[in-house]
DNA sequence: CCTTGAATTGAACGTGTGTTCAGATAATCT
DNA sequence: AGATTATCTGAACACACGTTCAATTCAAGG
């Protein structure tokens, strides 16, 4: 038998992506067979290849057309360094706490793709974090903030913003709002001239 | 043929736990073998099952020392918030700088643990979070610390810190007491009341 | 020097891995 | 209705996995 009913590829298609991308960021990439994949999509191990080579690049188009829509989706507004900055963070809060998985396996399975696939991924990282950088050094160049080191900057506040994924629960004690202007707060006093 | 000349029980126990630490650090946890293990110490897979009962226990014994010792490690020193709020900063830093490849398999394989093993890993992290937590609430409580949400901030901080594993490096621009310097400058503006 | 026991080998067990592919099926087009 | 094509199955490939265990070797104690 083959091809049950009611199965086209433009919908198994986005099914291979979705369970992948459920069953990386649980169990992790190298946890998971393609047999796993498959089962959670309805089909046959064998069938997963017409819609992608091979394991690794599943993986590798997950981070990269996540990282890629990340770029996308910022659109920085007029204004100052420093309204520019808490845009920024009230951004990068709002899309990474839409998106848990992606953030997890986008941070998480970076030593299981290929050198080349690597250096796209971590290119694209450091687009990211060159926007950042460039809000800081601008609010250094005015004189509106106190950053003795924009790299380091930079890092830092960008591993905070993204650890709220990893404690962040939908329904408890903070809502999205609340946790964006409490990092909106931390960020805002830790930049500024005093 | 059998035990080959020079090998001891007392070295090659920790020879398995530094290999398993390496490599699960570099690779994974789930993509490294046992053999993988065995050749790295230069004994045949069947004897890493005289050091360990399992691959798992291995895994979660590296995790348990750890974290005991950096809980062990921490003696907050006398004087108000802003003071022991600065040395667990400082020690954070040089701690986890110390050890990058156990804080990595620390925070990235907590979902290869069993259920049982994970909850004691999980309790012995939320030890450590609270003596940040009880420093900012001690803090706040004396007026010295603008701090909104104390919990909230513990994460944020913790995050903040334990990111500089990701992008510090030995002889770079920056040496460990700049980056000390700098994250402390960054923690303090951020918690202290204006 | 001989015995004892810890340390290790090497083979084996059953199961699972990523990937390929000839053949089968169902939807679409003429 | 018949031919075509995209979609999928099911079996197979060669290899690797974690773990066990009888047999073997070496170091130490009497």
């Amino acid at each position: 038998m083959a091809r049950t009913q009611g199965s086209h590829a433009g919908t198994t298609g986005p099914k291979v992506r979705d369970a992948a991308l459920r069953l990386f960021a649980r169990h992790g990439f190298a946890a998971v067979s393609m047999r796993q994949i498959a089962r959670e999509v309805g089909v046959q191990a064998g069938a997963l290849y017409l819609y992608t080579p091979d394991k690794q690049t599943l993986l590798f188009e997950l981070m990269r057309d996540h990282l890629e829509d990340l770029l996308a989706a910022w659109d920085p507004p007029e204004g100052g360094a420093l309204r520019r900055l808490e845009h920024f963070v009230r951004h990068h809060i709002a899309y990474h706490l839409d998106r848990p998985d992606l953030v997890f396996i986008a941070y998480m399975e970076l030593r299981n793709l290929s050198p080349e696939n690597f250096a796209t991924i971590e290119g694209l990282r450091r687009d990211y974090e060159n926007r950042l950088e460039a809000i800081l050094n601008e609010g250094v160049a005015t004189g509106r903030f106190d950053v003795p080191d924009t790299k380091l900057a930079t890092m830092a506040v960008i591993s905070m913003l993204t650890g709220v994924t990893t404690w962040f629960r939908e329904g408890g004690r903070l809502s999205r709002t609340d946790v964006g202007n409490l990092y909106w707060d931390m960020v805002r006093k830790a930049v500024l001239a005093a």
